[in-house]
DNA sequence: AATAACCGAGCGAACGCTCGGTCGGTCGAA
DNA sequence: TTCGACCGACCGAGCGTTCGCTCGGTTATT
């Protein structure tokens, strides 16, 4: 899985200037793409919001739409920072599975409005860069994938392999969608009991009998 | 459940008139939204995809946001009219939650297109309007909550009545997931196989030992 | 003095929506 | 049957505004 990020040119030369003055950007960005949507946001405010001058901004980017790709980098790298540091547990695949989807639920509730935000957005990206964005959606799934694999492997785990896949990605969707139905979810459950329900409904199916 | 539909005020006098151009510009503008998204299309592409002038549209309509309304309530009705031909199947909870669930899927498959729609474009509907969208999905989700309960109820289902309400929403999601991640899933499985592990892994968590 | 970073007035294009007007059809009086 | 008054669905040029982005000039640093 190679790192399929893109560079975005710029006429700024020293790089670490660029990262910074991108940081700005994107953490700007953010907000107010969570607030008025991608497309009701206008440059200006991205450009006042990051402090910088309208025409500053267009030395750190080519497009609007590199401001959305920008951003949508920066929270999968987040959540992925944040998944990683629980995946690698030692312990039998089971019991690292465990630990990930609790912390991946943790995680999509402390980053609500971001993942909210890819779900919304992603298509709002040229071609060849949803791409990309997908990708990385897709590498998180397969780090449960990994998981699951290895459970099944270690006999802690009982699942057919051309099940994996699709688990995989239930258990992503189930997390993910304690953001994107919290319209109704919020109103009827605490984090805590659905984290609860949802690794046991989860688990209940590919436990040994 | 009270029929939570808005009327839109109109100039012309007839309302059949009004009931057929609508749908004219429903089926229109369906497959433009689809194709560039709600925001990058015009309203002048609207009103020519729909065969009319652009002052006629406005005749029908009184905002641009109208017509994403208008939309997107009638893909809920054509989702809602499939599954209740289905849901009020007689014998046990289980029997029609089964039917059900595969109607579900195979609806979400037919119209993919439209589905995910609702899913991209519903945050750029006006707060007030949105709302009573975001109501009707609540609505089809509380038909499966509907099944659970009859099978909780006639021991043909083995679930916790705080359970039934998740456990809806699971069904739901793990429905339209087959349109919202096509892009992973449709590489691996086809329709028939995702139905049915998708199913089978539903009804293993609410089945009695 | 040279260069890199910053700036914002301004450009051209495109947008949602309006509004004055056209035109085919209806109906009642002659 | 004819004709004039009226109606309402239909139309699209054009208004006012806003947008993404450029470019020539300014400021700060070395």
């Amino acid at each position: 899985m190679q790192n399929g990020s893109k560079p975005i040119p710029t006429r700024v030369l020293d790089p670490q200037l660029v990262e910074s003055r991108r940081l700005q950007i994107v953490k700007a960005s953010v907000d107010l793409f969570v607030a008025k949507g991608f497309h009701k946001t206008t440059t200006r405010e991205i450009a006042k919001a990051s402090g910088l001058g309208i025409g500053t901004l267009y030395e750190y980017i080519q497009s609007k739409e590199d401001v959305l790709y920008l951003v949508c980098a920066y929270i999968h790298s987040e959540v992925e920072k944040r998944l990683r540091e629980v995946t690698s547990h030692e312990g039998t695949g089971r019991d690292a599975l465990i630990l990930s989807i609790k912390r991946f639920i943790a995680c999509v509730d402390e980053l609500q409005d971001y993942m909210l935000l890819i779900y919304q957005e992603t298509k709002s990206l040229p071609a060849d860069t949803m791409k990309l964005v997908l990708q990385k959606e897709e590498e998180i799934t397969m780090l449960f994938e990994g998981l699951l694999e290895r459970g099944r492997e270690d006999g802690s785990l009982n699942i057919t392999p051309q099940s994996v896949k699709l688990f995989a990605h239930n258990i992503v969707v189930l997390g993910q969608m304690w953001t994107f139905r919290r319209w109704a979810l919020h109103r009827h459950y605490t984090l805590e009991q659905y984290t609860e329900r949802q690794t046991s409904l989860l688990l209940q199916e590919i436990s040994r009998v």
